[in-house]
DNA sequence: GCCGTAGTGAGTTGCGTTCTCAATAGCGCC
DNA sequence: GGCGCTATTGAGAACGCAACTCACTACGGC
C-alpha cells in the first residue's frame, strides 16, 4: 500500500488563508460566513474538515467556549497557551510553567500525562475602560 | 418584596446525593440513567437544573470533555483544579499556582482576570498498566 | 388544610457539529 | 494533453447536548 496522498485544494487554501487573516479566535460558522462574503462558494462542512485538520497538525489552535470551538491561526506549532478578552476575543500567547506543573502532579498521583487544557479569560485595557465608562 | 425561597426538594436532593456517590466526572445524561434505573422519575430537565444550581454555588465542579459538559461533586467551595484518568475517569484534585500566573500575565498584558481554565489529563496507574499489557 | 408559586417533567426546540452520498476535481501516469 | 482512480467537496439530513415550554405538582408559609 503506497502513501495516503493529501490533496492540495482550493478549499483548503483559503480556510488557511481566512483563519490566518483573523486575528481573534473565530468560529467555524463565522470564517465561513466570511468567506462566503467574498464570493467563496465553499461549504461549511468542508470549513469544519479544515478547521480540524489544521488544529491537529497544530497550525491552528482550539479553545471551547460557552456556544463552541473557536479557531486561531497558529504558526508556531509549538505548545502554548492563552490569555483572551471575553469583550473583543483580542488575544495573546503567554509562556507559563504549566508544563512543568503538569510533569510534577503527574508524577506525585501516579499519572502518565497525556494533555492538558489552560486558558487564561480577562478584559483588555480598551474594553476595561469602557466597561468603566459605562454605567456598570 | 421579600426573600426568594429556594424550596427544598426529593429531585434535588436525589441528584446531590447520586453525584456526591459518583466519585468521578459524570454527565448529566448518565447520572440522569442513573438515577431512572434505580427507581427515580425525575426528568432530564430537572437533572440539568439541578447540577446547573449546584456548579454555580460552587459544590459541583463541571469540565468541558469533548462530548459534552462533565460533573463532579466537591464539598470544597475553594477554588481548585483537577487531575483527570482519559481511561476511566479516576479524579484527583491538585493544587497548582496558576492564580499566580493569571495576575502575571494579565498585568503583564494589560488585562483584568476574568477566569481561566485548567484541567490535566493523564493516564492514571491501573489504566497505564492495562495499556502497557495489552498490545498497544 | 389552603394558597401562591417555585419546581417538575415530557416533549419540543435550538444550535453546533458531524455524517451521507452523489458530484467534482486533484494528481500520478501514460 | 488526456485518462482513471479516488480524495475531496457541498447541500442537506442527521446527531447529540442543553435549554426551553407549559400544564401540572407539591413545597412551605400562613
Ligand atoms: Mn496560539
Ligand atoms: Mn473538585
Ligand atoms: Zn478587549
Ligand atoms: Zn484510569
Amino acid at each position: 500500500m503506497v502513501e495516503v496522498t493529501h490533496r492540495q485544494t482550493e478549499q483548503k487554501a483559503a480556510v488557511r488563508s481566512a483563519l490566518e487573516k483573523s486575528t481573534d479566535f473565530i468560529s467555524a460558522q463565522d470564517l465561513h460566513a466570511r468567506l462566503r462574503d467574498k464570493g467563496s462558494t465553499i461549504g461549511l462542512a468542508t470549513v469544519y474538515r479544515s478547521l480540524n485538520d489544521l488544529s491537529q497538525t497544530g497550525e491552528a489552535d482550539v479553545l471551547q467556549s460557552g456556544t463552541g470551538q473557536l479557531f486561531r491561526y497558529c504558526g508556531s506549532g509549538e505548545h502554548h497557551h492563552h490569555l483572551v478578552c471575553v469583550d473583543c476575543g483580542k488575544t495573546v500567547e503567554v509562556e507559563v510553567p504549566v508544563e512543568e506543573w503538569v510533569q510534577k502532579v503527574s508524577q506525585t498521583n501516579g499519572f502518565t500525562p497525556v494533555r492538558h487544557v489552560l486558558d487564561m479569560y480577562g478584559r483588555c485595557a480598551d474594553c476595561e475602560a469602557i466597561r468603566r465608562s459605562t454605567a456598570r
